[in-house]
DNA sequence: GTGGTCTAGACCACA
DNA sequence: GTGGTCTAGACCACA
């Protein structure tokens, strides 16, 4: 899970984001076990509390379930799942032309633009 | 100016970011007055001090200069200017192939929901 | 025996609880033996810790009495059993007088909407 | 504001209600600030933490609105402020209910104990 | 070991 | 001063 610390999006968002991310990938599967907190705070260097927020964030919007002493998992049952990728690949596209936009670039430049970018990183 | 009071991004380095837009855009040019903080601050609604700390940072960044009594102006001479949309254009690229990345998009696709979002969107 | 995994009262405060209702009701009677902890974790689906602790509450506060080698037994001569029905009936009384009280609602509304519920419901 | 803490209820979720109770009581209104999290942590003798959290659970539940640096005030358009004393009343009220049934105790004798114990405490 | 609450206290952007 | 994030670490019920 890549976290940047200097960003000042909050680390227990970043971790939520990762999650879907990983999710939309394929990389993580409904049923799924994550890392206890105390576990995952060791792994990426951080505070078992700021784990614990990302968990309880995810829990509220449907993302996981906790089964009492047993740990925290990818919830089965729900809809938001399905539709993780395209809302998020949404969000991205949205504010890839936002931002464009405010810099006074054309359509036909961003694709332009995307498209060499793309070419050169192979 | 949009300044977004909810975002985790510090709301003068959103300032400093929309002046560069403002750049990009051609609507700001080397030589134009900017407001005086207490002008600035009384349009955006947002306290002086916020406004005196985005400003120091576009000085520091060399995007502008204050002459004593006069107000703060766009820099002329400075090469920075030159480049900032580029810059800043070749950002948001690198962003959006990232967010996609991470979301396990191929280049192909990328360009497929660009091209559709941008239709959509006349 | 109705159990609340996410209720933040303790699993073992629970179950000593749904006993002592169970006597109020004349399900159980003194003398009666109460499941194994083990056959009862099993049957709850707990912890047989739990269910230890649960007993061990039990029997703390006279309700039970435990006989080596033959099981654990509800308690014939103790004075509480008498007054267990009465003193949770009571309890209940207070916590909705209270609960109503905080909400700045007047005895007869109370009167009122507990007569309205218990119609609703048959 | 009254805090149990013996129950385990957890005390940020207790301060949650307390609020509810306030606004069905008419004590808190739309628009009113409640204290800041440092200010209200000293009142109550708890961790600024513990209050910070009980606040943005509010927040998140709609009960309140942030303005930045100025503090938290109960909101004003929110349709859920209306129906908070009639949902909580009619929790308590079947609380009640489930409570007494959980005893074996008949719906008149629930109105009858009801009745005497309001009639003594006057 | 696992989730969860709480305390104590630092540090930051903003008003 | 006000909201907000984060660290460090204690303590608890439960598996």
């Amino acid at each position: 899970m890549q976290l940047n610390f200097n960003s000042p999006k909050p680390i227990y968002l970043q971790m939520v984001d990762e999650v879907k991310k990983a999710l939309a990938r394929g990389e993580l599967k409904p049923g799924d076990k994550i890392p206890s907190h105390k576990e995952q705070a060791q792994l990426l260097q951080v505070n078992p509390n700021t784990v614990m927020r990302a968990y309880q964030e995810m829990e509220r919007e449907g993302l996981t379930e906790t089964l009492r002493g047993q740990g925290t998992f990818i919830k089965n049952d729900s809809a938001i799942l399905q539709s993780i990728r395209s809302e998020m690949a949404q969000a991205a596209v949205q504010q890839f032309i936002e931002d464009m936009r405010g810099l006074g670039i054309e359509p036909e430049e961003m694709a332009h633009m995307l498209r060499v970018t793309l070419n050169k990183e192979g």
